[in-house]
RNA sequence: GCGCCCAUAGCUCAAUUGGAUAGAGCAACAGCCUUCUAAGCUGUAGGUUAGUGGUUCGAUUCCACUUGGGCGUACCA
């Protein structure tokens, strides 16, 4: 619809070449009487022009050459909105184009032959996923999706460091964990890591092994085993959520490949660190940051900013068009010094997003729950997979601005499922399938003959909706917001659920049974595009 | 102290990124199943968009300040 008014107004704007010089809109009005689309074109020329905007808007109608059948009316509304009404029989088409695309109705090719990478997760194998990832790991998947749903070939990565101090502590907890098993009694120091998999890998070893290991090292085979095994069960459970990463970065391979020496000199060559009590500082006041920060400490260790400055020059290098990485709120302070840095070596760093999530508060009968992975004080996604299934954790996930303090009440999740949204959507396409099912034994099939006879309120709702699930793809993409196709989605099934009760297929006359029957159809097929975008499944039955 | 984020109906959140009369779901109340799934539909009630100023044709949205919360503010990651 609104690639038509784009194309008349471009007619127009021959004759009104005024029209070129402003960035006007076509937007859905709130309220129905005020059209399907609405422009503002007239009143962001007020001022140019100095005329009232009705009048401008009159001005505009009168050299705009449109189709009757696919315009019913233009009206000049409120201060100058320029309101657009389409005709029935011109918006029961798009039927015929989602039949025919099927799965692919939604996808786009305006970002075809671009590469994107999305970082997300990214969690140190120091234990199980818990709830306070799973923002980030469904968030960063949807906006994966949603990037190929406009073009993009993206890449799924997971950046991980299994070489600091958290990982020693860890292979520690872990030998002194295997030491009780042969029955040696020691105080497990209150900063091991608390969780009982330490004990399970643990055990693992001891049934494998025996008391074989008894003086190796920590930071050896027990730090081993432990990554390995921890790494296992965060990919089971990112499995459990439809989530597989394509490239697990390691850290350490920036070291191993000199990555961390090349940054280094590159920031030296340009004569943008400098040595101070022994540290190597970044002169990041230069380049517009509060203040100089270390990158390589006096011990010869580098901070934390120049690895993940070389790590993104390594996406550079291959060759991204869109680097995305989510993070939760902690670090927001962080990614400033390294967007600067890179840009101080000539990279875009344009073409870098960082998508700050806000952290999920739980709350257990009205309580906080304060989470730790140190302190095995946490619920993990497994858990919570196990409560409610994973359709809703996605659901759960998606369906709020990532710029929200989301609330997360497990009492509630666990009590109150069925009143989640997603079910909502489900028992939509459930249904559908259900009539599908039905108008078989009665001999009946959709045609797309006799469209113009869907005319009544609740259809040409439906029809409507049907017709903004493209655009709404689109803009979720662009603006990297999930949220907005579980609301677009709870829009279709609200107005699915009325034509159901209000338009019956069984019992009709052939023709407007048949076309309701495609009209259905229609509707389930974008239900179920929408929620593999979420990564929710869309059951036959319920 | 400073920086980033947030504050919308009793609760959880939307609001086409500056548009017209701020909308949904829960919870409350009143209705609708002998006919395609009642996990549904219809209706009622619920608001000084935290507060005060400003910017303009127009502000929940942008700016400033105030209040209240979250996260940071390391030669930790």
């Amino acid at each position: 619809m609104k690639e038509y008014l784009q194309l008349i107004f471009e007619e127009a704007s021959e004759k009104l070449s005024y029209l070129k010089s402003i960035n006007f809109t076509f937007d859905i009005p709130k309220i129905e009487s005020h059209g399907d689309l609405s422009s503002n074109a007239a009143m962001l020329l007020v001022k140019q022009l100095k005329k009232k905007p009705r009048d401008i808007a009159a001005e505009i109608i009168a050299e705009l050459n449109y189709d009757p059948k696919i315009i019913l009316k233009i009206e000049i509304a409120g201060p100058g909105f320029i309101n657009f009404f389409f005709s029935p029989d011109f918006v029961s088409v798009i039927i015929k184009n989602i039949l025919y695309e099927n799965e692919s109705y939604g996808k786009s090719k305006k970002y075809s032959g671009r590469r994107a990478n999305v970082e997300f997760v990214s969690a140190n194998p120091t234990g199980p996923l818990t709830v306070g990832h799973g923002r980030n790991a469904v968030f960063g998947d949807t906006v994966a999706n949603l990037l190929e749903w406009v073009g993009y070939s993206v890449d799924r990565e997971y950046y991980f460091n299994n070489a600091g101090r958290q990982m020693r502590v860890l292979g520690d907890s872990v030998k002194l964990r295997y030491l009780e098993l042969l029955g040696e009694k020691n105080n497990f120091p209150e900063d091991y890591y608390q969780g009982e998999y330490i004990k399970d890998i643990a055990k693992n070893i001891f049934d494998e092994s025996g008391n074989k290991y008894l003086s190796e090292p920590p930071e050896g085979i027990f730090k081993e085993k432990a990554e390995t095994q921890i790494f296992a069960d965060i990919k089971k459970t990112l499995e459990r959520l439809n989530i597989y990463h394509k490239i697990f970065f390691n850290e350490n391979s920036l070291y191993e490949e000199g990555k961390i020496k090349d940054a280094i000199e590159a920031f030296k060559t340009r004569n943008l660190s400098y040595e101070k009590e022994g540290a190597l500082w970044l002169k990041l006041t230069e380049l517009g940051n509060e203040q100089d920060k270390v990158i390589v400490k006096s011990t010869g260790e580098p901070t934390y900013r120049l690895p993940d400055i070389a790590y993104h020059i390594t996406k550079f290098q291959r060759g991204y068009d869109l680097m995305i990485d989510i993070f939760g709120s902690d670090h927001n302070a962080t990614y400033p010094d390294v967007l600067a840095g890179l840009k101080a070596l000539g990279y875009d760093d344009e073409k870098i997003r960082v998508l700050i999530h806000q952290f999920v508060t739980i709350m257990d009968n009205g309580e906080v729950v304060k989470m730790s992975t140190r302190k095995a004080n946490y619920i993990t996604i497994d858990q919570l997979i196990d409560e409610v299934g994973s359709d809703v954790v996605r659901y759960f996930f998606n369906m709020r601005n990532i710029t929200t303090h989301m609330n997360f009440d497990l009492a509630l999740a666990k009590k109150q499922s069925d009143e989640n949204p997603v079910f909502y959507l489900q028992y939509a396409h459930a249904r559908i399938a259900s009539i599908l099912k039905m108008i078989e034994k009665e001999n009946l099939n959709y045609s797309l003959e006799d469209l113009n006879l869907l005319t009544s309120n609740e259809e040409q709702q439906l029809l409507k909706k049907l017709h903004q699930f493209k655009n709404e793809v689109l803009l979720s993409a662009e603006y990297y917001e999930s949220h907005r196709v579980c609301t677009y989605l709870e829009e279709l099934a609200a107005a699915f659920h009325k034509f159901y009760t209000f338009c019956r297929i069984i019992g009709t006359e052939k023709k407007l049974a048949e076309a309701r029957i495609a009209l259905s159809l229609a509707t389930k097929i974008i239900i179920k595009n929408g929620l593999s975008i979420l990564g929710v499944s869309a059951p036959e039955r319920m």
